[in-house]
DNA sequence: CATCACGCTGTTTTT
DNA sequence: CAGCGTGATG
């Protein structure tokens, strides 16, 4: 075999330790930047090199998109061969296995995945069997009570004690949780059901009850590397542990600065725990960074400076000059929205292209007054994370009644499939279901129940419909297509916005299209579905912005970021801010997010919109950036106002809101094809704003003014008095009735 | 028994 | 605003 590659030239001293060696357990402690990623790939190749079967590799990631990714480069690098390294996540990981071996931790091989949405379910469907009581108003809702469940199985916590610790306003709940959470699991136990904690649980439970499987693992897995090590939890680690101790040729690669899933259960020490459980682990440090300018370095070491607890050091860059980055306070959600886009238009005037630009927050909600104002100036974006495509009510549908026949006993979709029928509803569907079970009956004969209020014609069809699914060798494509035409009707009869979704479906069946079997598709869409609109409507050659959570950012990097930062300072109840570790968390989170840039950094700090107005009036206007970034040292970065920043460019915001829009008649719901903000379609369906021509309102930054029109449920026209003229705008959270 | 209007509450990130 | 519970209506 041809050793084409020039390790030592190719890659830095460090680096090169990593890459070469091979054996043994070895910690890569990596800063941003570092070319973490490189070497991971060159590692890869290396062995490969040395003349070990991809096949024997093992490379495990944090996120699903990472490990495609990197094994696409090493293809490149080494040898095609190099894509049949097996990687993935560790939930992946564990179904896979759990596919071939469920039977050894008592589960039949046909379970089924639950997504958060379908845990939540079938804790409220417990909660109302099991009549709890409930006392007092205070109840803890179903999304509460599955993050408690969840976090007291990743943590490995009883529930009493994570309750004492982190959800204290529940404690008199503390008997009423722990029966719920009892029959949660027996709830999974009698109808196969496993959520994402089940698959690491039981796969950790093969593994360490299971000598003959940790030995088939063990022989098939030879050479196992860990990326993002910082975010593993607890289980994660014991998997890792397990995974590699016949060979113990085991590589974790992570930054603990870069840690921000404490909210399921990671702990970054788990890095530092590594040599004490590998026994002579090798410790290599990649500190020279690759990415960013000095001056943006010299920010992020700073934040990272205020760190309590860090273990890693300082990031250094041969990369000199640059600007400073810039901290603008913006004040409000429009005024940012005017200041990015306003940038943005003169950076592409400048000759960058909008996928040199990313705009990052900590949530998804955050972005939102930015997106409507792309909409209008029709910059064409894509959003990665929060709002989940696969989690919109009308794929859940379609993809129910598949699950159906996958799963014959999987009640949760019988009952989602059963209640999109008119005329039945929670209590029908059940009785029909429980019909079903004690019967015997297969999905096709469901029209043959005999209930009061029965529908023939749709039980007639929906049994036409299974009959047809469950004819042989049907392909997942052909599958999705049946039911997209069986359910249709019920699309139109249910959303008014029906087209967009229509082609959704469109895309859920040429996604089945590149499936053989049912089942593994349904279990992709579950563990590892599109990530983004992009993912499913963009062509890879369209040029947009990113738009991101810092969450769904990491491992990404750009020339120019925008970092929008809405501080703790907002927050008046700042609840769950008032801990040292939640600030050490935000610390990471503005680190990891100021180390995506590459040469240009913008922090914008919106002060006051996280607020509801209501509260706003209650707490008053709460300005100034939170504590950390005050602290930083002035000499790393620029303070601005906006007003200021746009004088020098030469960008007023008023005035490109007169001349790009004029009066702005453009609706905020006219995307263009890529923009399809998040929510608008769901939140705004039916509902209405309640604003009527004559009524005054006041907004944040264009001050107070009067209703001139009313256009519909959601929109309206304003004539505001500080302004002098018409603004086009919508919804309560911008717009306050006065 | 299904559906609808109304009022109340309120952190967020992802496999 | 959304999601949820409640009480009224069909």
């Amino acid at each position: 075999m041809s050793n084409l590659i020039n390790y030592e030239e190719a890659l830095n001293p460090s680096q090169y330790e990593a890459v070469t060696s091979l054996d043994g357990p070895v910690l890569v402690i990596a800063g941003a930047g570092s070319g973490k990623t490189r070497t991971l790939v060159y590692r890869v190749a290396r062995l490969f090199d040395e003349g070990v079967p991809p096949e024997n590799i093992l490379l495990l990631t944090f996120t699903r998109k990472a490990a495609g990714e990197m094994l696409e480069r090493a293809a490149g690098l080494a040898d095609d061969r190099c894509r049949h390294v097996s990687g993935g996540t560790f939930h992946s990981l564990a179904h896979q296995v759990l596919r071939s071996k469920a039977e050894l931790v008592g589960y039949d091989r046909t379970f089924t995945i639950l997504d958060r949405q379908d845990m939540e379910e079938i804790i409220q469907s417990v909660v109302q069997d099991a009549q709890i009581e409930k006392k007092a108003i205070r109840f803890p809702k179903r999304a509460t009570l599955a993050t408690i469940l969840s976090k007291a199985v990743n943590l490995e916590v009883p529930i009493e004690a994570l309750m004492r610790e982190e959800f204290v306003q529940f404690l008199e709940y503390i008997p009423q949780i722990g029966k719920i959470a009892l029959a949660y699991r027996e709830y999974k136990k009698t109808n196969q059901l496993m959520d994402y904690d089940d698959l690491l649980i039981s796969f950790r439970q093969l593994l360490s009850d299971n000598e003959a499987v940790r030995a088939e693992l063990g022989e098939r897995y030879r050479y196992i590397m860990v990326d993002e090590y910082q975010d593993t939890n607890g289980i994660q680690a014991d998997i890792v542990r397990w995974l590699s101790s016949s060979r113990g040729n085991i590589m974790v690669v992570g930054d603990d600065s870069q840690s921000i899933y404490s909210f399921r259960g990671a702990n970054y020490r788990n890095m530092f725990e590594f040599p004490r459980l590998f026994p002579g682990a090798k410790i290599i440090k990649l500190e020279q960074n690759y990415r960013s300018t000095q001056p943006i370095l010299a920010l992020t070491n700073a934040i990272m400076d205020q760190a309590v607890e860090k273990f890693t050091k300082c990031l250094f860059t041969k990369r000199q000059g640059g600007q400073k980055p810039q901290v603008i306070d913006v004040k409000t959600d429009p005024e940012q929205a005017l200041f990015i886009s306003g940038r943005i238009r003169e950076l592409l005037n400048q000759g960058l292209s909008l996928k040199d630009m990313a705009v990052l927050f900590r949530a998804a909600h955050h972005s939102f007054e930015l997106e409507m104002e792309l909409a209008r100036q029709n910059i064409p974006f894509v959003k990665f994370g929060g709002f989940k495509f696969m989690e919109s009510a009308h794929i859940k549908d379609v993809l129910a009644h598949l699950r159906i026949i996958v799963n014959r006993n999987d009640n949760l979709s019988w009952g989602r499939v059963l209640r999109l029928i008119q005329k039945i509803g929670p209590r029908k569907s059940q009785a029909i279901i429980d019909w079903m079970r004690k019967e015997g009956r297969m999905p096709w004969q469901i029209h043959e129940w005999t209930g009061a209020g029965k529908n023939d014609e749709a039980l007639k069809s929906l049994s036409d419909l299974m009959k047809g699914l469950s004819k042989e060798n049907i392909t997942p494509r052909e599958a999705v297509d049946l039911v997209n035409r069986y359910y249709d009707p019920m699309l139109k009869e249910n959303f008014d916005n029906f087209p967009k979704r229509q082609k959704d479906l469109e895309q859920i069946a040429s996604m089945a299209g590149r499936y053989k079997k049912l089942r593994s598709f349904l279990d992709d869409m579950v563990l590892e579905p599109p990530t983004s609109n992009a993912d499913v409507t963009m062509d890879p050659g369209d040029n947009y912005l990113t738009l991101s959570t810092v969450h769904s950012s990491k491992g990404l990097e750009w020339p120019v970021v925008f970092i929008i930062w809405v501080m703790e300072g907002c927050f008046p109840s700042a609840k769950s801010y008032s801990s040292q570790a939640d600030l050490e968390e935000e610390r990471r989170l503005l680190y990891v997010a100021s180390t995506r840039a590459k040469d240009s950094l913008t922090l914008c700090y919106p002060g006051q919109e996280e607020l509801p107005m209501w509260q706003l009036a209650e707490t008053g206007y709460r300005n100034g950036l939170s504590s950390f970034i005050k602290a930083l040292p002035g000499e790393v970065m620029e303070f601005a106002s906006p007003r200021s920043a746009f004088k020098r460019t030469g960008y007023p915001f008023q005035v490109q809101r007169e001349t790009v829009n004029g009066r702005v008649t453009a609706s905020p719901f006219v995307f263009s094809k890529n923009a399809v903000p998040r929510n608008f379609d769901e939140s705004m369906q039916g509902k209405s704003s309640g604003l009527r021509p004559g009524d005054r309102v006041r907004h944040p930054a264009f001050g107070r003014g009067v209703v001139s029109k009313f256009i519909d449920g959601t929109k309206v026209e304003v004539l505001f008095k500080d302004v002098g003229r018409k603004l086009l705008h919508l919804e309560h959270t911008t717009l306050e009735k006065m």
